[in-house]
DNA sequence: TAGATACGCTGTAGCAACTACAGGGTCAAG
DNA sequence: CTTGACCCTGTAGTTGCTACAGCGTATCTA
């Protein structure tokens, strides 16, 4: 299997591939003679494996971990089950601060239903009143600054 | 106010602040003699501005917008509403995928609760199986590459 | 047999929004 | 006069890709 029919198979972008091996999850494949990248069974499965545990948003570096454990089958999986429930825990924390998010969107948004000029939104009035510390049940609410990721 | 005061007086790191500058988000504020930054209270409420905003998330090229925005009074609002909406719009995507994200992970942790052996964790095993394409409700359920905010 | 097109290769730079130095200068207190 | 806290600039690192640029290779058609 060359590169194309690898991403093809799986989905993910020929980029991408290049990218996991690069950066150690993929092993190198055998090359053809002309350089090209040849792909077995073994290769589909594990980028398929990686592509589920993103689906999960688990962090390459701890898929390579997953990955590690997963070769050594006679090991103990308690640290399987805390990594799930880290991953758990995040996805938790996330989704508590979206919804606290989504309140105050939604409740920043009623406050400019129809077109008028600038210095009449309720919108913009509300982010400068913020500004100046008035009532505001964001700061703090929500977490601000971190590695964004998106 | 020196960037160390205005840093305490937002809670934004320093380094932020600067960084802000750079980005062409802050205005230069004026040096004293010795080449320290010297702000007012209009940097403050601009700084405040922007944290609330980055408290919703709004990334900040959005934030440039508002702020060009707040600076002409008399033009439509309307791209403001749209601006918000398109935010709303984004969070609630994200809220939806993060919910079956929540759904997938509580699902694998159920299938490894005790401590065994790596090659017979429930959890290891679903992700393993998944690689071979069976039954599995995450692909497609869930975006799996982009940005990656967060 | 030449040319077009699609695919492959390496290597580097860019994205968002910061964060973290390194390597220096300034200033007040003890 | 030295210690420590603060400030400066400039650059590189983070995460997980994505997008070239500039090249070679393979295949199909005319």
């Amino acid at each position: 299997m060359r590169i194309g029919e690898l991403s093809a198979a799986t989905g993910v972008d020929v980029e991408t591939i290049r990218y996991y091996e690069r950066d150690g999850l993929m092993p190198a494949p055998a090359r053809l003679s002309n350089g090209y990248r040849a792909y077995g069974s073994s290769h589909l499965e594990r980028l398929s494996f990686i592509r589920h545990c993103r689906a999960l948003e688990i962090p390459l570096a701890e898929i390579r971990r997953l990955l590690e454990f997963a070769a050594q089958p006679a090991a103990e999986c308690g640290d399987i089950d805390q990594l799930i429930d880290d991953q758990l825990r995040k996805v938790r924390a996330r989704l508590k601060s979206m919804r606290a998010l989504e309140r105050q969107l939604t409740q920043l948004r009623k406050r400019c239903d129809a077109h008028h000029a600038v210095d009449e939104c309720g919108i913009l009035h509300e982010l400068v009143a913020a500004a100046h510390g008035e009532a505001c049940a964001c700061h703090g609410a929500v977490p601000v600054s971190q590695g964004t990721r998106k």
